[in-house]
DNA sequence: CGCTAATCCTATTATTATGGTAGGATTATT
DNA sequence: AATAATCCTACCATAATAATAGGATTAGCG
């Protein structure tokens, strides 16, 4: 239970990982909703800060949807995940000064949480779309080195 | 709020972190919960799991109250946190086998939990609550390397 | 022995976060 | 005009979180 992304960044990652399969066209919640079994109305609150943060266009009327609105290249998982949840700071007690006496200036166990937070944005901010959508079959290593190998 | 560490977690290091400072001599709840300001019966109920892990000793009556079993250079903050909150799974997808159409095996975005799942891993595990308690009011590096650097 | 301080154990509860649903308004294509 | 889509607001059911409450047991101390 502990560090878990709940499904708002999940989902936004799974919505943009389709939008960028798309590679330019729109596509519709609805269709990608059905494909993926997902909430089409939930979706859409989801994607809402997406195109507001300008990470996605939305086309409406018949044909419409959404786009990427930048470069799959130029989009990383770490951006989608913020976007849609916030900052990554696994405890409040880094961010701000609340309950000095529970979590003094000096408690050691602050800097544990800072480092935490810290790799997880390093990893989500490793990984783009395009990184996503290269050789989708094969599980090997991405062209451009070794951000996203396996191990 | 993503990545969030709850409570449990956050504070069942901080009553480790105390036991590992008073170094052998049984330490009561009720004088590290009026200490840090928190509730001690909330604080029972996380130190339980800890002790039937074999991380703590209790020991009862008058003068009682919890002490390491191990020395505080075996005991790593991962070990602590998985104790009393579970495995670290970011997006249960990787982990079960439900909503196949949501989550196919061939999600490439499924990689990108299964690093973060275990870049968390690897900084939790990689510090001790010995580390913790050394060099207490500094900010340098512990004098075991480059582990336990701020960078 | 009896008092007290502590762990140990179970149940309940208030609050918040999560994961939606519902219903509609607006816009664009056909 | 019909339709298919985004866009927007409000509400709600469930589950997780963060405790509280109340007691039972054990051990030291006078």
């Amino acid at each position: 239970m502990p560090f878990r992304l709940s499904t708002r960044g999940h989902y936004a990652v799974l919505v943009m990982y389709e939008l960028a399969k798309s590679d330019g066209a729109y596509s519709s919640l609805q269709d990608i909703s059905t494909a993926r079994k997902l909430s089409q109305g939930y979706l859409e609150q989801i994607v809402r800060p997406l195109r507001e943060a300008g990470l996605v266009e939305g086309k409406r009327g018949f044909g419409g949807g959404y786009a990427l609105a930048r470069s799959a290249s130029e989009i990383t998982v770490g951006e989608i995940v913020r976007t849609v949840e916030g900052p990554i700071v696994p405890v409040q007690c880094v961010a701000d000064d609340l309950h000095p006496e529970r979590c003094p200036d000096d408690c050691r166990a602050k800097s544990v949480w800072q480092k935490v937070g810290q790799a997880i944005d390093n990893v989500l901010d490793s990984i783009t779309l395009e990184d996503l959508i290269r050789e989708e079959t094969q599980d090997a290593a991405s062209s451009k080195g070794d951000q996203f190998r396996d191990e």
